[in-house]
DNA sequence: TAGTCAAAAGTCAAAGATGGTCAGAGGGTG
DNA sequence: CACCCTCTGACCATCTTTGACTTTTGACTA
């Protein structure tokens, strides 16, 4: 194997596959050492190896005591359905309660949430909750929406 | 365990579950002394981990005979798991990843809402969505958590 | 009763221990 | 050469550990 990079993630994925459980914690300057690197090398290869649509989840906790989690998670298999909807909340200039409402009905048809998250969320993004500027409710509409369609990506194994 | 400070957190949190009453007694410098940390290290474990949103009630003496009581708080009604919260909520004047996640923990743990919930508003709320000034952050995440304890207050029969 | 002292616990900021980010250098390939 | 990965290191963010200094309390003493 040519690069540091690879030797690095196939290692990784190993322990993960022996470990018994889907998921791993390593030290992120253990890690760079065993394999002569900068500690950000582990970084780079977290990001570009073990990536959401890869199927990894990756927590992560610093100062003393602090570890690197790996997860390998189930990704959803209705994609198209969120990238459709994250082309709509994107192209929205303004989201206003209505189109919270139709993209989480949307959400729920598609069986890739439950009426109640549905519910909730809703009120999260009301306007009586998001008692803001019209502009800035749309800013976090945006992001929240767009938070939400990241989760619900894997959403399973997790 | 990763850290002396968790190692005492479970500690406590043992003793405290192995005590007829929900409450436990201590001296910190028995509890240092048992652990071999700095006596202020107590004060770290229980400003940490032991908070108020966490479920967690501690009045302590000081001088002669001095001691640390923590309670486990346990309220029958989820009014009042709600109410409480709620003042947390009002109580801070920065509310922090940190703060979100224990009080969705804590709304799981009192039974109020699924884990799958708790994740999906985790996310909604973290920096990461709400990429904004800290204090807009703060305003957002008292707005939202409010709103979601107003869901959850009819949601479970309040 | 008031003052003094020692025995707790509390506070806080600095030091230590990790992990994260980012921009630029390095290197391979079409 | 141009472009895209990789690799590196300086600088940043966060959590933990430590210790000097402070406050509170109760017992003892004058």
């Amino acid at each position: 194997m040519r690069n540091i990079s690879d030797v690095i993630e196939q290692y990784l994925k190993q322990v993960l596959k022996e470990s018994q459980a889907n998921a791993i914690e390593i030290k992120r300057q253990d890690i760079a050492q065993r394999f002569e690197c900068v500690p950000s090398q582990i970084n780079y290869v977290i990001n570009t190896r073990f990536t959401v649509e890869k199927g990894y989840l990756v927590e992560s906790k610093r100062g003393g005591g602090g570890y690197i989690r790996i997860r390998r998670v189930i990704l959803h298999e209705k994609q198209d359905v969120l990238s459709s909807l994250m082309d709509v909340i994107h192209e929205h200039p303004r989201l206003n309660e209505q189109l919270v409402e139709n993209v989480l009905i949307r959400l729920v048809e598609e069986q890739m949430m439950h009426e109640q998250e549905a519910q909730l969320i809703y009120h999260l993004l009301s306007d009586e909750a998001l008692n803001l500027q019209v502009d800035d409710r749309s800013y976090i509409r945006r992001q929240q929406l767009l938070a939400l369609m990241k989760v619900l990506r894997y959403r399973n194994g997790g």
